[in-house]
DNA sequence: GGCCAGCATGTACGCGCTTACATCACACCT
DNA sequence: AGGTGTGATGTAAGCGCGTACATGCTGGCC
């Protein structure tokens, strides 16, 4: 009758005693911890992937342990330090641009990692995630394809944020396959703010010289703060400008025009990860590496250059 | 010379040794561990208050671990259960509407807790938060003083969630001071989002009888949701009809028209939450209540009674 | 020079649990 | 009937630390 365990439990739990996790852990040698590790919990897209991430292990009995790096390096890498200290048995990062001493910290005590969020072909880490520099590609080629020629970028800090510079590439390299470059001028990096969109759009028109056709955002909330201004500014988007985002927030269905963007699984990508870990945990042969897409949405916010 | 012990730990540290916190917890009977129980981390306003704890809490070398109840109290008192076995020393909660038991298990180990976010004043519990009720209360008198006597109410699920309910009390309140209440047909109550709103709209409009001059959201993603559907179907926007959310999020400045609405600091709220339970833990005299502020921002989206 | 206070250093116990192992009882088979 | 295997039950060791206490040492004082 192994249920009599579960019988005892369930009678201390009445009395008020629960079973002890550190004396457990240290006799059991099992903690039943794992971490996370992201940016911020202020974003939408890690705070869904780290809601299902934390739903899918916390089933499987294992409680996660969160830390936010406020995209500092070295605090990422002190996270993952305390982290270790605890005993998590496994870890998802968010981002492969870490400090080595990172991934020697893990690695040396042999726990499961995975990388989340980014998806680089030929990372040297288990990642799940999609491939930022694709993605962005394919975004640029939509635009070429409608016959643009001249771009702007608003993005967020590139500053060791491998998803913002795979991004940035993804873009250079497609514009760089028409003999076509980004103009120092068209490129404003800053926060991820409607304001920061919206100013940059003014100093962007300000620019002398050609007027870029589109705007490539690095993600919807810099778009959306852009498109505010431009209908601020009375400029006709799609007609005279395109705009672009990034995460299909919900409400860029709903912004006046509608805006175009990519969309990423965020639940998806976080349930995989974890379920990458349990598969890690449990001993059971490696899956393959999960390869997730950016699924391009074309909404009003674009058109034929020049229309 | 005390600090030979930080040389020697971090001379360890270079030599890959970390302190077991198992062990250490076991010894010490000291865990540095707090919990903070949240419905989900899918909500801006609950991310912000977790985000600013955590910050706070960390400085103070304490770790958190975050339990989410996806609104269900069965789950949320199971999630306070095995924080308190993995030895949590205190507890931030959403919401003082929980299972007596969530509070009679840590009551029974002298944990000290706080309630976050909501803030009702003759509560028996420590509290960091505002006064729903007054908050909603300040918002309908606003609209009764515009002249508004017709109220339609959209709202997010009310099931044991004593934030929606002390919300709806304080709209009936206000409305009855006035002699006023609520038609049961122009009450909708649903998921919070842009959709359900947009639908909730279109209902409301078709319900025969008076029509609503106020609609009152629960909160700004609602409010969105029903300003869209009124920009739709053509309808003035505040000439016709008002429209107030609650939340104030960046994107309600840049709704058409802006969106009134009411705004909280999360940020000082996770904060305050987060130093009384240091307070608590340092064994000092109690602070007195913190009560936050719900304030008024008044929008394009409200106006005069049929102006 | 001896004594003790004060500090540095060393030692061992125990935190609450898991687990491996020893013990025991019982039943079955030869 | 004795031996052996199976399962139930009991016991004790030890996980990695903190800490209280014992011990050793040095210096200052009478």
């Amino acid at each position: 009758m192994p249920e009599v365990r579960d019988k005892i439990f369930a009678v201390a739990a009445e009395l008020g005693w629960l079973p002890n996790a550190a004396g457990a852990a240290l006799a059991s040698r099992r903690t039943w911890l794992a971490g996370v590790l992201i940016p911020t919990l202020d974003h939408d897209v890690f705070a869904a992937q780290v809601n299902a991430l934390q739903a899918r292990l916390s089933a499987s009995g294992i409680t996660v342990l969160i830390g936010c790096s406020n995209y500092d390096l070295d605090e990422a890498a002190e996270q993952v330090r305390v982290m270790l200290a605890r005993g998590i048995e496994a870890l998802a990062v968010v981002g492969e641009l870490q400090r080595p001493e990172l991934f020697e910290m893990i690695s040396a005590r042999g726990v499961p990692y995975v990388v989340m969020y980014s998806h680089a072909p030929q990372s040297v880490h288990p990642c799940v995630g999609f491939d930022n520099h694709a993605a962005f590609s394919k975004l640029t080629r939509y635009l070429l394809d409608l016959g643009h020629r001249n771009f702007a970028v608003i993005h967020q800090p590139s500053l060791d944020n491998d998803r913002v510079l795979a991004r940035l590439s993804g873009i250079r390299d497609a514009l760089a396959s028409e003999g076509l470059a980004l103009r120092p001028q068209h490129v404003f990096e800053g926060p991820a703010t409607f304001d920061f969109g919206r100013e940059s759009l003014r100093k962007c028109l300000d620019t002398p010289g050609p007027r870029p056709t589109a705007i490539i955002c690095g993600n919807d909330t810099l778009a959306i703060g852009t498109l505010i201004e431009a209908r601020a500014m009375g400029i006709d988007v799609p007609g005279t400008l395109s705009i672009t985002g990034f995460d299909d927030l919900p409400i860029a269905e709903f912004t006046s025009p509608p805006l175009t963007t990519m969309r990423v699984d965020n639940v998806a990508i976080g349930r995989a990860a974890a379920d990458y870990l349990l598969t890690r945990l449990s001993q059971q042969p490696i899956v393959p590496r999960e390869a997730f897409d950016a699924e391009l949405i074309v909404r009003g916010s674009t058109g034929p250059a020049g229309a």
